[in-house]
DNA sequence: CATGAATGAGCATTCATTCAT
DNA sequence: TATGAATGAATGCTCATTCAT
């Protein structure tokens, strides 16, 4: 038992040795630069190792996204924690998304790269995994404007349509990061982020 | 100078021959299948000469997406010069979003293509240039948010920065249309865009 | 000693049970998708475990090759039976290779596949075992024949080379199936089969 | 003028140049064992450079059945010039065919392997087009056996059905040139193929 | 005996780009 | 100007075989 114990761990640590791999080369060269051969190179293991540990090298990438969003997730629970009124809880989740964005760019352009493409990356079953992660993100939303209605100070008919709403817009300004430099030169982008994340509470605030 | 003059038209209308082999596969087989060597078999021209007009694929691919911006300009014109009242207005621009990104999908792919792309592209100049199609749409979007304020419907301290979030919004929303079987597996897309237009909107009339 | 026997009992055990799965992946996914670990996966056993049992991929394929002449020749024996006419026996003896050849494609296939490659599989040992079972086909042709010798049917100086230029041609013949559409356009194979047959049991019988 | 010949010898000259290498090497080592990038370095060329000159792996290795096919075809038209009565004729064509797979013992093992592969290689249109080459063969058998019947020395009712057991024969035995040491161990491979020639040969003359 | 993790050579094909003519 | 032949790096993936446990 000690025995399949300690594989069942090697087998793990394996496959975080890959993805370590994956993430690294990932980050340094960005997605088009990863290639299963340098992933193997980077980990050290042969390329058919890494297909005894992933079926795919699409699988490799809905590992790091789902990493990368359960980071977020944990960002966006501890900073909720801190906080007791719903729309400063609100904007925390928007600060940690940010943050997000900035801290763990790469993570946050994984994440990005794959619900920009104009193609499809994951098969069926892979992709609601993924999704699925994202889902407990819009959960917490969610339940930040459900809890600030039943305190009486949120007012929305449709919190479900509105915490998409709320998610579609950051992730909409922060896409445009890109733009600082042109489009928006005249404008500092996280005062446009925080303005819009108040406008968005403000609009489901009682008067 | 009547030489250079028809000089000068030559070189334009072989870069619309170019550009329209390009368009025309890109929009028969997708992104990924647009090769030069595939442009130059379409136009009718060597591969060489596509490198005499076009220092680059990426370059080809930056004035497709400027057509795309253009394109996507002048809709939103068009629904303008529809409507008088601004609400009105906004919400039109909104909806030209939407059909664009569905009826003019491939243009709107080439554009996200090089929004999301980690990797820098473009060197400044053409970065610039693009970038400033982007700009004359946003104008609309200020002007129509202004010409609000002005008739006295609209109520805004910020209205540039709203009209950014506004355009930020419609575009993070967009691209949630990839989660519509599964983050959003009970809502229909096409109906949280327009809850979501409709809120911006009453965000910033005034009461 | 009757340990002996258990364990050389269930060592031949073990092979039927690895060959079953071998013979089960062939005939579900033709020869090209029969690999090791495919075969183990099926067997439910471990890949090494494969290479205790044989010593190659190529070994497996041999025993299942012979397990294929062996069916065949079971055929051939049965129809012989069911006929005493020598003639009628020839006959029946083709259309038994005729069948095996479409009821049996996959045997067939493996087979052609050894008698086609240009290199040498086998040790010499393996090799003559396996083509022993093809003696095997050849001995009841001559024995046929010789019989229709005897029985003043046939009439023949060179019974041994006759049974190989039928059966060469039976062969040969069979291979050409795949000119259906081209060169034997406008033929029926089985129609040209039978005819050649025909034509080589009228070539020793008795005028 | 002479650019454009020389340009297009030039590239004649290319393609020959990589069947030279693929010959060779398919000759040398065995067909598994002809990769693309086997023949760019035997050639002296890039791996680009073959798809230059052939679409296809596929197309390379037809254009070396077809190379075959067509060296047959002249070998068996010089033997036949060479006789006049038609029973020598086709002795002479089985010869030849016999000669050629002994000297040319590679293109003969390339129209086998081909032919005797259970898995299709070609597409249709490069399939008929290869078989057609063999067409052409099996109209001299055919013309030959019509040109005896004509002349009163073959009877046959079927000539047509006659010429492909005759190439039939003719191909499954030498095929069998594999079993020379062990099902044919006590025959001369050479005699038998004689003897089955002759044994067609009687089997159409008038007696 | 049995396992299954690890290997790494090997494959066909694509394509942006260059450059001699 | 215009050409198009030539390049060769790069890619995802498979699989027979080995070997330490």
């Amino acid at each position: 038992m000690g025995t399949q114990e300690r594989k069942a761990l090697e087998k793990q640590l394996r496959r975080s040795q890959i993805l370590d791999a994956a993430r690294l080369l990932l980050f340094s060269s960005g997605i088009d630069s990863v290639s299963i051969s340098g992933i193997a190179g980077k980990a050290e293991l042969g390329v058919g190792t890494i297909y005894f540990y992933f079926k795919n090298k699409e699988e490799i990438f809905a590992a790091l996204q789902e990493e990368g969003l359960d980071l977020l997730y944990s960002k966006i629970c501890k900073i909720i924690q801190n906080e007791t009124a719903p729309e400063k809880q609100l904007a925390g989740i928007a600060n940690a998304y940010y943050q997000f964005s900035e801290e763990n760019k790469n993570y946050f352009d994984i994440i990005n790269y794959f619900l920009s493409s104009p193609t499809v990356f994951f098969e069926q079953e892979l992709k609601q995994q993924i999704d699925m992660s994202g889902h407990k993100i819009l959960k917490i939303i969610q339940d930040t404007i459900l809890s600030g209605i039943h305190q009486g100070i949120f007012e929305e008919d449709a919190p479900g349509r509105f915490s998409m709403m709320f998610w579609g817009t950051l992730h909409g300004l922060l896409h445009f990061k890109k733009l600082e430099n042109t489009v928006l030169e005249n404008e500092n982008h996280l005062d446009l982020y925080e303005y819009s994340v108040n406008k968005l509470i403000e609009a489901i605030q009682c008067r």
